[in-house]
DNA sequence: ATCCACAGGTCCGAAAACGGCGAGTGGCAG
DNA sequence: CTGCCACTCGCCGTTTTCGGACCTGTGGAT
């Protein structure tokens, strides 16, 4: 592990924050060129003790409280006036873009993201990049099911992607 | 578990509705093209809850309506006017298809549908399609018997076979 | 730096199980 | 001999289960 300790969090940032939303709390992280982070209390992969000082009042913290709160609210594009500064390999940053690309509501299948994300075989791989996504909520991984339908897995717990997928006017069965 | 989170009813679903029969309330289901679905409540293979929304003055749920309305009267041909939008595979359509060729007051048997739909050893299938039918009563699925004459089953329930029955003027013995 | 081994996560095809059946068989009464 | 059950077994489309294959990320060793 001695150098270059990657994705853990990014490797400068400069602020964070403690945000509430309805499926529960969540930490958010900047830089100074936009938000980084933004996770659920428990969920897998949290970065853990972040060692930026806490600030709410940072821009891309702001902003980003805003954006939650625009999207808890069923307002589109929620994002909007967000920069986003993601810390992770090019595979990865592609996953995320094509993410990016589905609108509230609709949904798309592993296969198709990592099509997307110029690697068509790759779809277990993606699975994995999307589990890693640093941005819950916002860059919507939970909008991404398997090609048959199921809900298949989520960082922050199934019970939230169902909640969310539910939020934004889909029908969940079970599992 | 395994499910898939979208409903496995009819991909486009616009409207749904309920509806009163002296058998039970029911749900209506439709797409813009026609009717697709009609389930008694608790019915097996019942869909579960609708994504659609609830919009009873729907042109194809009206035309439900007044359909149902006719046939629990009585009137000869009650499906007139109303189109049909089911979902479901080839050997599916060709049983339904079939059993629409079923004048109210005449049976037919599961060997009789399965050679009708092009499969004449398929009655087994045919059984297991015929038990899929989504539009209970107007699509007469319960104008099926055993070739020996016996009920054998309905997803509403025996008790709703034998009352449409005896409403179509057959004299049900017993089973 | 580079290489290698391993873990994680999904899609797809094959195979088996599951029904709203029928026909054929064999044992028992009448 | 004839008729009636109870049982077994073959049928066939659909659904579900299972195992294998593939790509990337991580971390330790060279």
């Amino acid at each position: 592990m001695t150098l270059t300790s990657v994705t853990r969090a990014h490797p400068n940032l400069v602020a964070q924050a403690r945000l509430a939303t309805p499926l529960g709390d969540m930490t958010a992280a900047a830089t100074a060129t936009g938000l980084a982070g933004l996770w659920f209390d428990g969920q897998a992969h949290h970065p853990g003790p972040l060692a930026a000082p806490v600030n709410p009042q940072q821009r891309w913290l702001r902003a980003a409280a805003m954006a939650l709160k625009r999207y808890f609210a069923g307002e589109p594009n929620p994002l909007a006036g967000v920069a986003l500064d993601l810390h992770g390999t090019p595979f990865q940053h592609a996953v995320w873009q094509a993410l990016l690309t589905l609108p509230a509501g609709a949904t798309g299948t592993y296969a198709q993201i990592a099509t997307q994300a110029g690697s068509p075989a790759g779809m277990r791989a993606a699975g994995a990049a999307i589990g890693r996504n640093p941005v819950s909520v916002l860059v919507p991984c939970h909008r991404v099911l398997g090609s048959n339908g199921s809900l298949t897995g989520y960082a922050g717990g199934l019970d939230r992607k169902r909640a969310l997928l539910r939020h934004e006017g889909l029908v969940v069965a079970l599992t």
